[in-house]
DNA sequence: CTGAAAGCGCTTACAG
DNA sequence: CTGAAAGCGCTTACAG
């Protein structure tokens, strides 16, 4: 069992040699290509592997097949929960699938993100994996030649492609629910400025369904800011200046509302009970350290699966199927 | 402006061909060996990549070159969000140097970073980033081989190699003093049972600080738990039925602190004014939502930079060095 | 200043 | 059942 990692890693050249065989028939065998061999051939063969401590070279192996085992995810901002569950998620999906993920945090820069794919297509991979993405020309490039991507939670900006995210309508159309079945009656909203598609969704579902309920109006807010933490803090702050402490507030995401918190707290204002909070996401650490916020419960550790099924589903041909995934009150 | 991704990108040859010239001279161009080629030649040259749209495939060069420009980071646990900066900023810092991260997280199993370990070395990956290791075969083998490794925040297990990380000692003593200062005089610590060394150098730090200030006893509890939150709740659980409420209270990461406010609140248990509890690692969420919480930051956003300094450092042939990264009292 | 040629490690028809 | 040979895209001494 030597190895010599340092010198020069043992080739099929270097296990066709030790076990006096081709090395096209080393090749066979490392790919399973077991059925027309002889029994004798292939112990000596797995034999030599072992003792020269043979793994496969990928360069090779995608050079020759134009095709490697790499998955890139392009995300903005790991450091958010959200995308770490995702990531998580995906990653175990992947690995289990026999691929390995590239992470790319594009900052929802449409120019890093294009950066970003450029690199990627050079390294030869095999899939991208869009989270969040940002229209870019690059992108639509992508799109356009027929390249393997899965969308997850913002819809491809093309409108045309796999995708995977909850239905955002309904969510805010449950989060409207939650505020009204606790018998409040003035309500508003936080939301990021520059809206997404997932913004927009979640604040129609929202507002469409406490008018339907019977509510005359339903009080905004909206801010820009670095993060989420940052816009819900602004937002809360504007919507009180203007419209006083509503009884019920929906924030877009559980980190908008954080940040509401925040300035509640340095307010003196006393949530739940002065003012009712409800977030999207149902971050975990919620049950620990933010007992005060319900929220809209999305599941982020169960996406990689279906990321990873659409993602064959399109290497296969199939390339506009989706996955509505499901959410809860929690 | 051409492109067609999905037929066949183009190689150097398409550009050799485009251009007039052999694929050496190509070759040559996008390598920056620019000194020796005639200015028209260049200009020839530059156009036919921008034509065709040329990027150079990495798995030839990868081949070729014997080195590619991936390095692997193996993480315990992505949901964690120390490991989510950590990565985030790592991630950015190999991007800026023209690298391409891959993540694995092993989730704290010894088979699983072995089995990413063979699984990187498949892909030619030119560095290992080892965030909080755990022993095991293949890592020894790597580092017996003169791999080129670095770890970070815990050291590796055999003593030698590259290192960032803080100061644990200090970073526990840190903590005594600001539980002393504060005048509390009961205090106890809260740690996971299966203890890394940075668990048991800031324990350390903790209590030999807190001994010396004139303290006879220092109350302690581990606890054994899926996560830190998990042991937080369970050891104080184990701690208070055992001594009753400390007056401060040291969790060895801001996690256990979450854990162990959870129990105090279910107890109505008043933090900070029934017991002060401090965390190490200085979560940026808690000055949004968990005010209670006193910690010793550490700047991990930080840690990228560095990481990729002494991966560099490795490279070149000096594989020993260690940054310590400074820690600050929030 | 530029090109022909070898070779990195692998796979795969093709021939035997 | 097994091997010789071509070729994936790239780099780099070497020759001119």
């Amino acid at each position: 069992m030597t190895r010599k990692q340092r010198s020069t890693p043992a080739s099929l050249a270097t296990v066709a040699a030790a076990a006096g065989v081709s090395i096209a028939t080393v090749s066979r065998i490392v790919n399973g290509e077991t059925r027309r061999a002889s029994a004798e051939t292939i112990a000596r063969v797995r034999k030599a592997i072992a003792v020269v401590g043979y793994q496969p070279n990928h360069a090779g192996r995608t050079l020759r097949r134009r095709e490697s085992r790499l998955v890139a995810m392009l995300a903005p901002n790991l450091e958010n929960p959200v995308m770490a569950a995702i990531a998580a998620s995906t990653e175990a999906a992947l690995r289990a699938a026999g691929y390995v993920m590239i992470l790319c945090d594009t900052h929802d820069r449409p120019d890093l993100q294009d950066e970003y794919l450029n690199a990627m297509r050079s390294q030869v991979v095999r899939g991208y994996i869009m989270v969040a993405s940002v229209p870019s020309p690059v992108l639509k490039d992508f799109v356009a030649d027929g390249a393997p991507i899965v969308f997850v939670n913002r819809r491809p900006p093309s409108g045309r492609g796999a995708f995977v995210g909850i239905d955002n309508i309904k969510a805010g159309a449950d989060a409207a629910d939650m505020l009204w079945s606790a018998g409040l009656r003035r309500c508003g909203v936080l939301t990021p400025a520059q809206g997404s598609s997932v913004t927009r969704d979640r604040l129609k579902g929202f507002c469409d369904r406490l008018r339907a309920l019977g509510t005359e109006d339903v009080y905004k807010a909206e801010a820009t800011g670095r993060s989420h933490l940052e816009i819900g803090y602004e937002a809360v702050q504007r919507l009180t200046a203007r419209d006083g402490w509503p009884e019920g507030l929906m924030c877009v995401s559980d980190q908008i509302a954080y940040g509401a918190y925040r300035f509640a707290r340095e307010s003196d204002v006393v949530i739940p009970e002065r003012c009712m909070l409800v977030g999207i996401d149902g971050n975990p650490l919620n049950r620990w350290i933010a007992p005060w916020l319900r929220s809209i419960e999305i599941m982020y550790e169960e996406f990689g699966q279906p990321i990873v099924e659409l993602l064959d589903q399109v290497w296969r041909g199939g390339g506009n199927a989706e996955r509505i995934m499901p959410h809860s009150v929690a």
